[in-house]
DNA sequence: AGGACACTAACGGCGCGTCAGAGTCA
DNA sequence: ATGACTCTGACGCGCCGTTAGTGTCC
């Protein structure tokens, strides 16, 4: 099929497919007079492009979802993305409806830098920082303790540390055994899954004493599993140790951390209450203390 | 004040103002060494620009809301430009979770041909297309007939002659006698206040009889006034002449108004009903018959 | 032979960010 | 003299649109 049909049938322009070629999307045959046939796979990739790219979604992150073997999971985080960009155009709206009511620079300043600027740039960078779909665990995990407001000179240098160390991070070599485990096991996961992780371990932390009894047995299972010499062969430790490793280099432990529990008090309070039920875990069943040695 | 405090005060970088001046939006006072001074008006500016552009607003919007004298109604129309963009991505979203949920491309490429692109598209031309604020309340006042299927090859047709003839208005040459008058009496109305006129001629065409009955005394004043000859002497009534103009010389009568009839049966069944409306009217208020000569 | 196709290549546009190189001030 | 600051100017990015010039098929 020559590009004039291809156009039609997937309601793309000329210089639109052009660029998709140029981009390394697809590999058309080229015939002798210099004309580019197109295949049927060729036609599949281009509708599948052409759907993409009017949600929204990047070149860059079509590439992703092309060569990805899980489609669903990987659209998983655009649509993650999608939603912050959402979120942000509500507030800037708002904001203007503010201004068309009464137009008053002075007073919408103070109320802009806070609630649309920083608010979002941390999740943006979060998710751009961290390899694969891990930045968005990280900005649903810690999602409710970046939406609190910087109303101290201590918490704006925190939001500051925190947004240098990103950019930093964004930089950071990542080794390529950590992506490559990262995209062939964590890819797999959507966001509702992440969700629903992040949130079981809010809760477990909220409440452990009442986490361990009505969960004792499953808790157990578990933790066989967990400190057995199997588990040290399986993917997940792997990740485990490398995520770690990562963290420890990056000075997610050292810089992050430290500023987030400035920047949000109830990140503070949620970490203490993170240390006291580990304790009690501890107590309970000694094997965990060397779980994460 | 140097650059360097300017960046502080209004959170912009120095690149943006660089570009912000050389936009045309502000000429700070050079000094013999060529450092610019900033004083108080051209931080205002800035501080605006800033918050503006936090916002979402284009450079191009904000130089027509600086010059403005209404800065609010102004603003309004970026604000339903926003709601727009808002709605797009909104849908948008809607698609990517289908696929989220299950990835068939071939069943959202003819979803997204109708919600995403064909629906959003016919309005942001009209907005483009039209002189200042006109073009927003033609999205307004034709709004809910954009927002139909495009079910058959004769709808389609039709669907294509609008954008062509859009595209086409875009770059009509619109006198400027008509653009001085608009910026000066139809920049002050607000999306609210045209949404109030929109919805007030429909339900008066919606119902004539009823309509004539309740407004009486307002309506025979109105009349009274349209129909005087110190009328003509008004800048509305300059307004609606040259708006006339304006609508029979780009083809407005001629190729918009009978392919909107075939896009949208909806709209089709309004312009029956205000025709015998309109009779209705010249029935009971003969004078009215010449009020659009 | 004419018109509808195809190709390549260069430049534009938004809103700046990112160097590079050179001058200025305290 | 040093460092913090200023200037100008060129190039880059994402995603193509827009000419412009040339070649190919029917």
């Amino acid at each position: 099929m020559l590009i004039k049909d291809v156009c039609n049938e997937c309601k793309l322009t000329k210089k639109a497919i052009e660029y998709y070629e140029k981009q390394g999307l697809l590999h058309p045959e080229i015939s002798e007079n210099g004309y580019r046939k197109y295949n049927n796979k060729d036609l599949a990739v281009l509708k599948e492009i052409s759907v993409l790219r009017k949600l929204g979604v990047s070149i860059f992150e079509i590439k992703s979802i092309l060569k990805s073997s899980n489609k669903s999971a990987a659209l998983s985080k655009c649509k993650f993305l999608m939603e912050l960009k959402l979120q942000k155009a509500t507030a800037q709206l708002i904001s203007i409806e503010h201004l068309v009511n009464y137009y008053d620079i002075d007073k919408e300043f103070e109320i802009v830098q806070d609630s649309v600027d920083k608010l979002f740039t941390i999740k943006e960078k979060l998710i751009q920082a961290f390899p694969g779909t891990y930045g968005m665990y990280l900005c649903i995990h810690f999602g409710k303790f970046l939406n609190e407001k910087i109303d101290s000179k201590e918490k704006e240098d925190a939001y500051y540390n925190i947004i240098n160390f990103l950019d930093y991070i964004d930089n950071f070599e990542i080794s390529t055994e950590l992506e490559s485990y990262m995209e062939k096991y964590f890819s797999i996961m959507k966001k509702t899954d992440m969700e629903d992780i992040s949130s079981n371990i809010i809760h477990a932390v909220d409440d452990v004493q009442n986490f361990i009894e009505d969960n004792r047995e499953r808790l157990e299972e578990y933790l066989k599993i967990r400190t057995s010499e199997e588990w040290k062969a399986t993917p997940v430790y792997k990740i485990q140790q490398l995520l770690l490793e990562f963290q420890k280099n990056s000075g997610y432990y050292d810089i992050f951390i430290p500023n987030l529990k400035i920047l949000s008090p109830l990140y503070y309070a949620y970490i203490r209450k993170l240390e006291a039920a580990n304790e009690i875990l501890v107590e309970k069943y000694p094997q965990t203390k060397k779980m994460y040695d």
